[in-house]
This record gives C-alpha cells, sequence and structure tokens, in this order.
DNA sequence: GTCACTGCAAAGGCTTTGCATGTAC
DNA sequence: GTACATGCAAAGCCTTTGCAGTGAC
C-alpha cells in the first residue's frame, strides 16, 4: 500500500465528488481541477480516480455511454437517466435487495454487485 | 430506409445469433463466420449488428467489459455474470415491470429501458 | 532522502467513418 | 443498372502503461 500522499490534485477531486451529486466523468473532474487553477494531466486524473476506486471511496459507474462515470460510494441505488438532457437523478432501491435473495436460493448464484439503471425522459423533456 | 439484401455475411451472423444462447461480441461473431469459410471484414460485423440494433432485431448489452454484446431481442430478462468463468446465464424478470410501474407514477420519469445485471460467482465457481 | 505522485508520450481495445469497389436485386 | 453492402485504411474515444522527473512526507 504506502502512504497516502495528499496532492493538491486528490484534494480538488475528492471536493468536486463531494460537491456534485451527479456521477461526475474524467472530463468534467478535469474541468474542475482547471477551475481551481490545476492543471492536471488527464492521466493522472485516471489514476486518482483508480486509487479512490480501489480504496471503495467511489464507485464507478457504466451508464452506456462508452466511458465510466464515478460518484462517492454510498447505499444502494440506482439512476434515471434521460435520453434526451442526459440528467441523472438517484432512486432508492428496496426492491433488488429481495430480488438478489430469491436469485441466491433460486439459481445457486453468489451476487457480489449488480447494475439497474433506467432510461427514459425525465419529467422535463416529456413535454 | 431502402431494401434489405440478403448477404452471406447476414444470413450466417443471424444463424449465430438464433444458435447462441449467452450474448456473442463482435469477435465471435467474426469466428463463427470465418467457421463457415466467410473471410468477413470486422467493420461489416459491426455494421450488420448495427443494423440488427437499430431494426430491434437484437439487443444491444454492456456487460462492464470494455465492449458490447449482443442477443436476439426477446422478453425481459437479466444475466447472472459469473466474475470468475464469465458464464452468462439469463433470469427472468417479474419484479422490474412493477418497479418501473412506481417509479413512472413517483418520479414521473417516462422508463423506456433499463439495464440490470447482476455479477458474482456462479455454482461451480463458488466451490 | 524516499517513495509516491505526476506529466508526457505512446499504445491498446473497441467502435466509427470515408471512400472506392463489389454484389444482391 | 442502381442502390446497398463490403473491404481497407484511418481515425476517434476512453483508458492503460512505461519511464523519467517532481514533490509530499
Amino acid at each position: 500500500m504506502g502512504i497516502i500522499k495528499k496532492t493538491p490534485a486528490r484534494i480538488a477531486a475528492m471536493e468536486f465528488l463531494s460537491l456534485t451529486d451527479s456521477p461526475v466523468d474524467i472530463e468534467q473532474i478535469i474541468n474542475y481541477l482547471r477551475s481551481k487553477n490545476l492543471n492536471t494531466n488527464k492521466v493522472t486524473v485516471y489514476r486518482i480516480i483508480e486509487y479512490f476506486y480501489k480504496q471503495g471511496i467511489v464507485n464507478r459507474l457504466d451508464l452506456q455511454e462508452g466511458k465510466f462515470r464515478y460518484e462517492l460510494a454510498k447505499g444502494d441505488h440506482h439512476h434515471l437517466i434521460c435520453d434526451n438532457c442526459s440528467k441523472i437523478q438517484d432512486i432508492s432501491d428496496t426492491v433488488v435487495p429481495k430480488l438478489e435473495e430469491e436469485i441466491n436460493s433460486k439459481h445457486k448464484f453468489l451476487i457480489k454487485r449488480h447494475s439497474l439503471e433506467f432510461f427514459g425522459l425525465c419529467l422535463n423533456c416529456q413535454k
């Protein structure tokens, strides 16, 4: 493991994750760092987020965009992704844990994690 | 739209999709075509599958492998993906439709599609 | 002073695009 | 003959890797 060094880039990246309520991608993190006058290299941001991810500090989401998004790890929840404006809403989860129990007993499959995302149109974009 | 031409590559690709019960990736399709003595270019396979996808003939799955998989479109179901041997099992879905209704009424979000995949260990790999 | 972090360049994997050629109809 | 389909080359994106230089401790 080694010692964790608190560099400006890491501190600012964590700050950004704390500030945003939607999952963010690498580019958004870079832009935030720029706004803080940190010209951090893209590769470095990848490595910072990889570190957070391996530590379990952030979740890595695959919202079928061809790239990953990240959010601070928190309780089980899912996302509503608008096809039109790309807004991402959180929804809490009550059903899936029950479903997982059923699957465990019925299929003898040991579930470690799951992905559940909903795609469609948010209220605004339905008009 | 235009006329659909039944080329050897398209016919064989559809044949392969019908034969397999697990979602397949582009490489597997190419290998099947090769086994049928069709040296189809990778780009062509991408275009064939894109065509099927846009027609609604196949579903496109993102199992977080950094690539897509495809399967013939069929009733609502989900997948159990083994982290160890990569086996993919189907499971039928009864819960999510209800969940979608709840979300529609509670969040006013119009759901068009969803992804639900479970990752863990299959029976064999738990030993 | 060490060891970890960063920057730069490059590469790797999947997918898409442009354009000329080939082929199903 | 006319579109559409294919092949080839190249590029586009996101992400990862190698290595030398920098900086936190």
